[in-house]
RNA sequence: GGCGUUAUGGUGUAACUGGUUAACACGUCGCCCUCUCAAGGCGAAGAGUCCGGGUUCGAGCCCCGGUAACGCUACCA
């Protein structure tokens, strides 16, 4: 087995898709990163994986920055640090991606692929019905070089895929790779799809970008999360195709909801966003993403389980980190930050409730609600106390409509919880979208808003919604309508 | 379904790498403090280590076989 030899000097990165809210797992991952670059003097980059254009978000990548930055997570190298081994965003690396694409058609490690996406559907619906795994049947890999040159001529578009060795699943053959928290793996070639590396549309996949980059910028030790085994033979297997050195590979162990699935916004907050917003401290973001898979030792600062950045990086130990996936448990979370608030000085903790909870900013939106609707100052905190206090789930007799059933309402809200989360966070988005969404379901503009009022607010009377889901912050809002989702969901099991 | 990974109280982790009665933290419950709520102090309940075999004087740690959960199974990452 192949792994990076020891005098190299370090280097890590984290590769997060600009597709949404940061995400703790990101937080995670990039914290791991961070510390394995920092015991060992080596170099931690950020690269951007923006290659899925059609889940791409254009404020994404800036809020990534922020809030990576905002847990101190500082990188190296990076898309606006800049450094040798740039660009780090993959959507100005396409050359490249297609050059090496180019390489292993040469050298038949690829092939072309002309299968449009619905034939593959076809093919694919038949071998599940049939209870067959669901993998390329190989049809273009079979092509003569005439039908290639042909369909090239008629200008048929077309992706090109990896060929798997060997060809044909009669034929054994395995790739077998070392995890440095597992030891080694292994997986027939059978298993293994000849996978899409570059896509009709000239972008790579992440697995193809995904290893060119690795080489390129010289990363030696491929620290990621627990869902990319699967993917790691192709990925080794690109390595070998193209005869570069495969670095060592970590795969960390998945966030966890309570229920054990992998952690989902469904099921808990994951926005870093959100963290920030709702005045969780990074202190306490951080210790407690440390205190996760184990790692750290037990006796550290008297066996407290509260240490600092610095701490974890001095103290942290890889091969002893636990790769069951671990429980992101909000409640110690809250507790660890209890606990930092507390440590604040007087005068600290003061500047952190201005700072997050009554920023000047924050206040000057909110006012300019306000100043038609109130007569004398001290009538300010009656219709704005939902910016400032969570504790504002609506009783049934607020929220729902006079000619509506509980069980549809509940359905309606989750329909509005799913447009606010495709939304642009902008008045004219929300208006239509879910004005769209009232027309289709039958459900009037003044119900319809009325009710995410109620749940937004925990008041039939606010200042204008939208406006107040603008000021109040797109990561905040959709936490609260999950969760008085998840409260009422918890209230109708209990009547049953 | 196939492949892969994992498995210690409700949750996060310990257990000198086989050695007393499985430890700590969060949470829960009780008591103290107190005008309330927190914080703080004291205490309690809660796992016999997924299950079944085996090796051994001795197994949470080793071996075999199950089971379950999770992940992947896309022209998403």
């Amino acid at each position: 087995m192949t792994s990076a030899s020891t005098e190299a000097p370090i280097r890590v990165r984290i590769a997060p898709s600009p597709t949404g809210d940061p995400h703790v797992g990101t937080a995670y991952i990039g914290l791991l990163n961070y510390i394995y670059a920092r015991q060992r003097a080596g170099k931690f980059v950020l690269r951007i994986e923006d290659t899925d254009r059609a889940r791409f978000v254009a404020t994404s990548e800036e809020m990534i920055f922020d809030s990576l930055r905002w847990l101190g997570l500082n990188w190296d190298e990076g898309p606006d640090v800049g450094g040798p081994f740039g660009p780090y965003r993959q959507s100005e690396r396409t050359e490249i991606y297609r050059e090496h694409a180019d390489i292993l058609l040469q050298t038949g490690k690829a092939y072309r692929c002309f299968c449009t996406p619905e034939e593959l559907e076809v093919v694919r619906k038949q071998q599940m019905a049939s209870k067959l795994p669901p993998r390329y049947p190989g049809t273009c890999r079979r092509l003569s070089s005439e039908q290639i040159e042909q369909n090239l001529a008629t200008g048929k578009v077309h992706t090109i895929r990896l060929a798997v060795p060997p060809h044909g699943a009669d034929l054994s053959s395995a790739t077998t790779f070392r995890d440095e928290l597992r030891g080694a793996i292994t997986f027939e070639h059978n298993n293994v799809d000849d996978q899409v590396l570059l896509k009709s549309d000239g972008y790579p996949t992440y697995h193809l970008a995904n290893v060119v980059d690795d080489h390129l910028m010289e990363i030696t030790d491929v620290i990621r999360a627990e869902e990319w085994i699967s993917s790691t033979p192709k990925h080794v297997l690109l390595y070998k195709a193209f005869g570069w050195q495969i670095p060592r590979f970590w795969h960390m162990p998945l966030l966890r909801n309570l229920d054990k699935s992998k952690i989902s916004k469904r099921k808990n907050p994951v926005s870093l966003i959100y963290y920030r917003d709702s005045g969780y401290l990074p202190e306490a973001i951080i210790n407690f993403l440390g205190l996760l898979g184990g790692g750290m030792p037990a006796d550290i600062n008297n066996g407290t389980e509260q240490f600092t950045l610095s701490e974890i990086i001095q103290h942290f130990v890889f091969t002893d980190i636990r790769v069951g996936g671990p429980v992101f448990d909000l409640t110690k979370l809250k507790w660890l930050n209890g606990e930092y608030l507390r440590k604040l000085s007087p005068e600290q903790f003061f500047l952190a409730v201005r700072n997050r909870v009554f920023s000047d900013d924050y206040l000057r939106q909110i006012s300019s609600l306000m100043q038609t609707r109130i007569e004398i100052l001290s009538q300010f905190g009656d219709l704005t106390s939902f910016f400032f206090s969570d504790n504002v789930i609506p009783a049934p007799d607020v929220f729902l409509p006079k000619k509506r059933s509980l069980d549809e309402t509940l359905a309606f809200a989750q329909d509005q919880l799913v447009a606010l989360e495709a939304s642009e966070w902008t008045h004219d988005a929300l208006e239509s979208g879910l004005k769209k969404l009232g027309e289709e379901k039958s459900w009037s503009v003044k119900e319809n808003f009325m009710l995410l009022r109620a749940i937004v607010t925990g008041s039939t009377t606010s200042p204008p919604l939208l406006e107040s889901m603008i000021v109040f912050g797109k990561a905040r809002t959709l936490d609260r309508v999950r969760r008085f989702l998840e409260a009422q969901k918890k209230l109708t099991t209990q009547k049953k």
